[in-house]
This record gives C-alpha cells, structure tokens and sequence, in this order.
RNA sequence: GCGCCCGUAGCUCAGCUGGAUAGAGCGCUUGCCUCCGGAGCAAGAGGUCACAGGUUCGAAUCCUGUCGGGCGUACCA
C-alpha cells in the first residue's frame, strides 16, 4: 500500500527529530478537496507542541528530507496551517487502474478470513403481505452480505419466521371467521383480528377448493428450508368440523403456507436470496426455548417473582428486569429469541447483525445482555437500526394508511418504480437517517433519477465501445502502455474514481453504511460524463489516443458495474429508447 | 419523567470517525449540440452547520446544558 510507503519515508526524518516509530501514528487521509492532492497527513501539526516549534516550519523539514520515488508520488507540498500534501505519481496510479482491471484490487481487500457472520433481516409476522417497511431491511441487509463476502467474510443471510405463538393463532382464527361468515354461520370475529382484505380473499378462494387442490398448494415448498410448512389435511369444511382449537390450527396451518409462499415470492422478486428460513416452532419443539432458560438459570441470572421467572437484564445496563415466563406458565418472545440468538452462535457464527425497526431499539439493551448472560463473547451480537421511510408524491407526505390501499407493500412499491429503483433509493441514505422516498422522482426514468443517470453513464459506455469496434478502431483491455497516453485532466479526474472503488467497499463494509457505494457510483458518474464531454472517445484519426481513452471507458464500466453488482442493481447495455 | 435517533443551502441529503475556503443533487438564473445516445456538460446566486458554553494548535464532528422533531418505555410479538 502506498500509505505505508510514505510511512516509512518519514521514519528517517522523524528519527532526526528524536520521534521513533511507536511514538506517533501517521495518519494518512483523502483531503476533501481535490486541490489539496491525493493523500494528506496533519503529522506536522500533531508534533509541533510536543517539540516546540512552528508547525509549518516543521512539515517543510519533513517534507524536504523525504525520498520517494517520483513515479509513486510526484510530488509533496506543504499547505494551510501545516498540512504535508502528497499527490499520486501516474506510475502509481497506473498501477492502480491495472489492479482494479484484473480484480487484483478487489483481492486485495478480502481480509475477513472466511470468517462466517450471520445477517438477519426483515423476519416479519408471518400475517399478512410483506410491508413497504421491510423493503429497506431487504436492501440493506442483502447489500451488506454482498459487502461482507466482498472483503472476505462468509455472509449468511437469514430470515426469522414467527411461526408460533399468538399471532399466528390469531390469523388462524381471523380466517376461520371470514371463511364462516362467507359460508353465511355467524361467527364472532376474534378481538384484535387481522382484518386485511387479503385474508378476506384467501377466505372465498377455500369456499371452493378441495383438500387435493390444498395440498397441491403446499408442492411450492417442496423444498428442505421449508420442510415446516405443510397444508393442513382435508378441506376447509373438514376444519370447521373439528373442535375450535384444533380448527384454528387447521386454518392457521394454511394461511401461513399461503402467506409465506407470497413473502419468499416477492423477495425472490426483490432479489432476496436467503440461506436460511428459520422457523420459530423449531425452537420450542427441540426445547431449545427451555434449555436456554436451564442455562441461564445455571448461571444464576434469573429469579422468580410475582409468579413469573425474570431475566436479571439490569446487570447488562437494561433499564428493569424482563420477564422470561410468564405467569400464566408460557414463555415470552423474548426468551424464544434469546434462545434463537444463542442457537445462532452455536450454530458456530462468529458474528451476527440483525437489522430492526427503530422501534425496537429499546430491545437492544436486554438481547445483549442476554447473550452476555448466556456467555456470549462481548461484540458478537450487533444490531443496525434501520428509520422509517416516508413517501413523499407531488410534494406531499403519502398517507400510508392501510384502510386507503395507497401502496403500502412491497410488491405495489415494486409494481410502481421497479425492483432497482427502489433497491438504490433504500441504500441512498445511511441507515441510521429517516428516508424521504420521491415518488415522482422514482417514476421518472430521465437522467434527473439518480438510478437512471448511473445506468446512462454504463450504457453510454457500451454503446461507445460499439461504435468503436463498428468505426474498425481497436478495443485492447486496458495495459501500461495505453494508459501512459492518457492525458486530459478530466481522465484523470476520473482515473482517480476508479482507483477509490477498493476502498469504498471496504468502509461502506466496515461502517455497514451502503450508501457510500450509491453515492461513489453516482459521483463516478458524474465523472465520466465530464470525461465524455471533453474528451471524444471514438476517432479513427487518431487510434492511439483513441484506444488509451477507450481503456479508461473499459475501466469506468467495470467499476460501475461491479459497485451496481453489491448494490443489487442491473447494470443494462441499453436503455429504452425514450419517446 | 427516562432512554435512543435526529437538527447542515428554499427542498432532499453528504461531510470518509477532530483538519484547510462546510460540499452534492433538485429548484432558480445563465451558457454549451457540424460530435461516440443532449437521457449529457459548464457557470452563478444561495450557510450564524438549531442555540449557549466547554475541551485544543484546530469543532458541523467530541463533552455539558437548552430548544425543536421522531421513536420507544408490556408478564405483546
């Protein structure tokens, strides 16, 4: 790395000075002006006090007594208050630009060690049609797996279903009563039911389906993530038969089997590919709920009152303790996903990310502190919180309320913008910050949409290559010699981009913040309809400089291309013709 | 009340973990097509970084307090 080039430049100079090597870090960072060079270190400035002297007077010494070679960087200045100034010599970059061509660059970075990290995302309520809300969980977390295998982890996606519990009994229920009522009985509709349109729907569809229709339904699952979804037997006129409870189960069976078939279908549609579907039910079936408890109570962190049992999570910085047994003998969510979380590091991860709502981060707290108590290393579990979004049409807030059936899933969200404009939208802004999602902008599909105006620059690229080879000029894969003849300050401009994507990957990885890839794309961009405009790619008059110029288009669309790849976004050869 | 997140151009947001004259996009004003897709490019105007203290060579960034907004504060999941 060049950084520790000049590390080492200054190591001499710095022994003159009495300094030695464990005494100071030199920090090296990209200056946020351009006009301040490639690399900058504040070394001088950082010094002076501790050796009494003028900071700038200081960086000139420093700056005059280093050696580095001319073609690694071409020069060094000393700038505003002290600042050592370093800019990329063309051997250097160069150098650079071949690494990002053969993916040597992208080697390069992948230092997890294969380290195996579990990502854990959107696991909503099995009860209904995945919500908008989950779409932004979906963008993330699969875009983070993507980043994680990127610098050498070994990400495994995950989905948590909620298949147990009272929920679940509750749609078996609301079901049940929709069927009934359309069958004319009278039936009293559970308190708190689901009352969605879609259960009402799913309801008149049973009225004429027999039980060989139903368990060819169940055939979509014919697979060994969802061993756990099965139809129920018979119709549903068989179901109503049985006792209430064991109806219910009937009914609940079936709209989980239905409900999940339509949220693995619109992920597969949103480009969500998860290893593992993990159910809910499992837990409790291999008792792996009660273990959990046996072992935390082995480890004396629980305590019974009032009839319940307690998890002592104020000695993990929770604000109370929180109950793991109910009184009335059943347990909490919360014990089954502490008992879902260990499994996970039992599993052997060395790492887990969930990704939740904001309104769940008073969780965080308690699940912590319950790995903790389990015996979890400090730092294995980490949560992202993810804000809420807000859509906003010509200008206004959207009402997302679900009675007015304004585009509230996923699907109708994909229907109206596309899976990639909604996928870039999602990542533009950090995790952490609300998102206001322009409807309108997201519809237009003029270069004024960021996500258009990224595929443009790929396409435009694809389409000057055409017009090369059609012109009989020659598309050699970018080498020194070519890239040498590259001259105009707006390739290097760009030539410069190209070089940062390594490094972008990684701190958009380390950060967990993917919107560093869509904001690097979108800058790079930029960059290169610069370039197009000075820079005339394609002339039969001139083949050397055309070939140089069409390496760096090479280059640029790699790297597009590659960042849209992580992004989850299609990178076209063509765009649509416009009207 | 307490806890978490947030407050940067008219609007939407960056600001790379403490650096230099705080940057983009949209919108507004003004230019650029004999040319590879103008679905593009350039220039200009626009700021008390919510406010007040503190830490230091140096603060939008770290600490304290105030104001304003969002969310949470279940033996629900």
């Amino acid at each position: 790395m060049i950084e520790t080039l000049i590390q080492q430049a200054f190591k001499g100079p710095l022994e003159k000075l009495g300094i030695y090597e464990d005494d100071v870090t030199i920090e090296l960072e990209r200056p946020r002006d351009r006009n301040h060079g490639d690399l900058s270190t504040n070394l001088a400035l950082v010094l002076a006090k501790r050796l009494g002297r003028k900071p700038r007077e200081l960086a000139g010494e420093l700056a005059a007594a280093l050696e580095l070679d001319k073609a690694m960087i071409e020069s060094v200045e000393i700038a505003g208050p002290g600042f050592i100034n370093f800019r990329y010599g063309r051997g250097y970059q160069i150098d650079r630009l071949l690494a990002v061509w053969s993916n040597e660059a992208l080697s390069e970075i992948r230092n997890g060690g294969g380290k195996r990290i579990n990502v854990e995302f959107i696991s909503a309520n099995p009860t209904g049609p995945l919500n908008v809300v989950s779409a932004r969980a979906g963008a993330f977390g699969m875009t983070l797996c993507r980043l994680l295998d990127a610098v050498g982890y070994d990400a495994h996606s995950e989905y948590y279903v909620n298949d147990a519990g009272r929920q679940v009994n509750l749609l078996g229920a609301s079901l049940r009563a929709h069927y009934m009522q359309q069958r004319g009985r009278s039936v009293e509709f559970p308190e708190d039911g689901y009352k969605g349109r879609y259960l009402e729907v799913m309801a008149g569809e049973l009225l004429d389906q027999d039980s060989t229709a139903i368990r060819e339904a169940a055939k979509v699952f014919d697979n060994e993530s969802f061993q756990r979804v099965e139809a129920p037997d018979g119709n549903a006129e068989d179901w109503c038969s049985l006792d209430e409870d064991a109806s219910v189960r009937c009914f609940a069976k079936y709209a989980l089997m239905k409900i999940l078939g339509w949220q693995r279908e619109t992920c597969r549609r949103f480009g969500l590919r998860f290893d593992t579907w993990y159910f809910e039910s499992e837990l409790h079936e291999t008792k792996r709920v009660e273990r959990t408890l046996e072992t935390l109570r082995k480890r004396e962190q629980v305590y019974e009152e009032d009839g319940a049992v307690w998890f002592r999570s104020t000695a993990y910085g929770d604000e109370k303790d929180r109950v793991l047994i109910r009184a009335d003998g059943g347990p909490t969510y919360f014990l089954a996903d502490l008992a879902y979380h260990y499994h996970k590091f039992q599993r052997g991860f060395e790492h887990a990310i969930d990704y939740w709502g904001p309104d769940h981060h008073g969780y965080i707290p308690r699940m912590s502190g319950g790995m903790l108590a389990l015996g979890v290393p400090e730092g294995w579990f980490e949560v992202e919180i993810l804000q809420h979004v807000t859509f906003l049409e010509n200008g206004r807030e959207m009402n997302m309320s679900k009675r007015q059936g304004r585009f509230v899933t996923m699907d109708q969200l994909m229907d109206e913008v596309g899976a990639d404009v909604a996928k870039f939208f999602f990542l533009m802004r950090k995790p952490n910050s609300h998102l206001d999602f322009d409807l309108d902008l997201a519809r237009d599909t003029s270069s004024e949409n960021p996500v258009y105006y990224v595929k443009y620059a790929h396409a435009r690229i694809c389409s000057i290559l055409e017009k090369a080879t059609k012109v009989g000029l020659d598309v050699p894969a970018p080498n020194e010699a070519g890239l040498r003849h590259v001259e105009d300050p707006a390739a290097w401009s760009l030539a410069g981009h190209i070089i940062r994507l390594p490094r972008v990957i990684t701190a958009a990885a380390r950060s967990r913040e993917p919107h560093r890839l869509t904001a690097y794309v979108l800058e790079l961009s930029r960059a290169f309809h610069q370039f197009y405009t000075e820079c005339k790619v394609v002339d039969e008059t001139e083949p050397k400089r055309s070939e140089s110029r069409l390496m760096l288009c090479l280059l640029t669309r790699k790297a597009i291309a590659d960042v849209l790849r992580i992004v989850g976004v299609d990178a076209p050869e063509r765009l649509p013709d416009k009207e």
